[in-house]
RNA sequence: GGUCCGGUAGCUCAGCUGGAUAGAGCAACAGCCUUCUAAGCUGUGGGUCUUGAGUUCGAAUCUCAACCGGAUCACCA
């Protein structure tokens, strides 16, 4: 039974009513105020007839006399604040420390498989820091599902075919010589995404030149040659044409090879990669079948349409006029296919906030054709994120790129550490590990510490700070603790198993082992409403009293010996928690830094 | 214009299933390194929670309206 129930019943004994729980509203107290917990009495008035101050009274008295749970209350106001006896939160902390994986469950055989769609790149151009943010999410969620005991499969759906890579294959034809990842020392995806900036160069003086001699905007538009000889491009693709499809492997492995390295940087990985070009005739075939069944509807131009007005939705196009498919008809059969391969019990996009309707559609959509899943399936929308001037424009080159910043975030880093000192004695080998550790520990908790549905602000110039509230100060606690267990071992201190009860730990300590006890919730909590941030917000605030403490107390000089363990063990178990949290963020942390 | 999302300190963000005097970090200022790692700690200043109304014992939080910002409404992906 826990304190909630406890006070429930307690309650319910005093006044002889049943209750809902709604009724009794049990938080955390106030930093200003003495106690852990807080009853709000207001609530009770009615059942008890009194006034707030005499109520709160009354019930503090009873759960002192009868519940061994408290130690003491005071009231304010309608405010009942209770103490929590210290041996409670001593036997807590033993629980915390007897589980290995405190925090987190293990998936059983019959746990519920939730599928995860995150980063689909598109293969004509390198990652930029709105596909980190992606990336970053992606990851920690597949985490924190798993954390929760689900099955998890991490899914990827590149978006391979299109006009998009015809444009950088037909600059490369023309004016790539043959450069090669090899022979030009580029990697893959930003030489195909030079190309493809070629490409657009190209475009825009053809047009210009076009309009020079008299024609409109968009009757160059329609008269561009090349834009005529990357549909044509597309057309051989889609016709099996054996040279286009050689060069469009070859070009597409490149970007692949540059992708994983990228990939690999941030930490991130998947299960199963799916292939638009291998998903989109499925897509095709199931609008049909939609189309026979007579979910959708064909215009006279031989366009198919799904008229969804009955869900306050307009018509939405699946198959072109020519027959060819749109992005909703690669979707669906993208779907299809995920299904065929798992037992699929939910499904999870990672795609930006720009996409809502397109979720909100696709869901339809998948309803309509008997998709059990459709209804259920979950866009998980982040928002964009801006740099201090606005939006990233490609066109005014303020992209920032995910390679150069990752790049850039290790060096920093290591320049940091470097003039702390911190990587004096350290081999080169230790010195990069570190550096890396902290860098990408500072850019994943950046980006994760922000909610996901909002759109944030990423300062390049002022580059991530490693102070305060960071990746890298929890990094930092982390390996302090870590320090401290190690000066323990020197010194032949074994690490306790089990605390004596009756020792006194004072208030500090009691709510560092009350927010570590808040750890197992800020997980369930993190998977039910779809938020790294949680977690996040979460250890920083574990790490910052932990650090107040640390600098107000010694651990190894205490001469008190169950003292000295029930302050190893708090910080051991600190240590875990923190390690656990940041994993589910798909954070490193550093033995010593 | 329709739909959706957001607006909290100079800046970046927490807090939002209604509870006490709205919190962190950065930036500014003042202190603390013979003490387990100073990427740290302590303190000071900084607020009309966009605005207005409503619901209530109580509203940053819920409702409605307005204003501001963003997204989306393609035979683009």
């Amino acid at each position: 039974m826990n304190i909630q129930e406890k006070v429930q019943k307690a309650i319910e004994k005093l006044y002889g009513t049943a209750l809902n729980a709604s009724q009794v509203q049990l938080q955390k107290t106030k930093k200003e105020f003495k106690g852990h917990l807080t009853l709000v009495v207001f609530p009770l008035l009615k059942i008890s007839g009194k006034n707030p101050e005499q109520t709160a009274l009354e019930i503090g008295e009873y759960l002192l006399k009868n519940e061994s749970v408290f130690a003491e209350f005071n009231v304010i106001k309608g405010f009942l604040n209770l103490v929590i006896a210290p041996a409670y939160w001593i036997e807590i902390l033993n629980t915390i420390n007897s589980q290995a994986h405190y925090g987190t469950k293990n998936a059983d055989s019959n746990a519920p498989l939730v599928m995860i769609e995150y980063s689909s790149p598109n293969t004509n151009k390198p990652l930029h820091l709105g596909h980190v943010r992606n990336n970053l999410l992606g990851y920690s969620l597949a985490e924190i599902m798993k954390a929760n005991g689900y099955k998890v499969v991490k899914t990827n759906i590149v978006n391979d075919r299109g006009i998009h890579i015809c444009k950088s294959m037909l600059a490369w034809k023309k004016w790539g010589n043959g450069e090669t990842p090899q022979s030009s020392g580029k990697k893959g995806d930003h030489l195909i995404g030079d190309y493809y900036v070629l490409f657009d160069k190209e475009y825009k003086k053809e047009l210009k030149e076009l309009q020079a001699n008299g024609l409109s905007e968009k009757e160059a538009e329609v008269q561009s040659a090349l834009m005529a000889e990357a549909r044509e491009m597309l057309r051989q693709w889609e016709a099996g044409d054996p040279e286009t499809v050689e060069l469009w492997k070859t070009m597409n492995s490149w970007v692949y090879t540059g992708f994983d390295e990228t990939y690999k940087a941030l930490g991130v990985d998947f299960d199963k990669i799916y292939y638009e070009s291998e998903t989109y005739l499925d897509g095709k075939e199931k609008v049909l079948e939609g189309l026979n069944k007579g979910v959708f509807y064909q215009k006279e131009d031989g366009s198919v349409w799904a008229d969804l007005s009955a869900d306050g939705l307009d018509e939405k196009l699946l198959l072109r006029s020519d027959g060819t498919s749109v992005y909703m008809t690669q979707d669906i059969g993208t779907a299809k296919q995920r299904f065929d391969d798992y037992p699929i019990n939910k499904m999870i996009y990672v795609v930006g906030n720009e996409q809502n309707y397109h979720f909100q559609v696709l869901s339809l959509l998948l309803d309509k054709l008997g998709f059990e899943f459709g209804k259920g399936l979950v866009h998980f929308s982040y928002g964009m994120v801006e740099l201090p001037e606005g939006k990233m424009k490609s066109r005014e080159g303020t992209v920032v790129d995910a390679d150069d910043l990752v790049t850039e975030m290790i060096e920093t880093a290591r320049e940091t550490s470097n003039e702390l000192g911190k990587l004096d004695g350290c081999s080169p080998e230790e010195a990069q590990k570190i550096s890396y550790t902290v860098g990408l520990g500072a850019l994943k908790y950046f980006i994760l510490k922000v909610d996901p549905r909002k759109n944030m602000v990423f300062n390049p110039k002022e580059s991530i700070d490693f102070n305060g509230n960071t990746g890298p100060f929890i990094q930092y606690t982390y390996a302090r603790i870590q320090s401290v267990l190690r000066k323990a071992t020197e010194q032949n201190i074994l690490l306790p198993v089990e605390i004596n009860k009756n020792i006194l730990i004072n208030e500090k300590e009691q709510y560092l082992v009350q927010l570590l006890s808040e750890f197992e919730g800020v997980v369930k909590e993190a998977a039910e409403s779809y938020s790294p941030a949680i977690i996040a917000n979460y250890i920083y605030e574990l790490a910052k009293e932990y650090n107040q403490f640390y600098h107000d107390y010694s651990i190894l000089r205490e001469e008190n010996k169950e003292m000295k363990d029930f302050r190893l063990m708090l910080s051991a178990n600190i240590g875990k928690a923190i390690k656990t949290g940041f994993s589910l963020l798909g954070i490193d942390v550093p033995e010593r830094m």
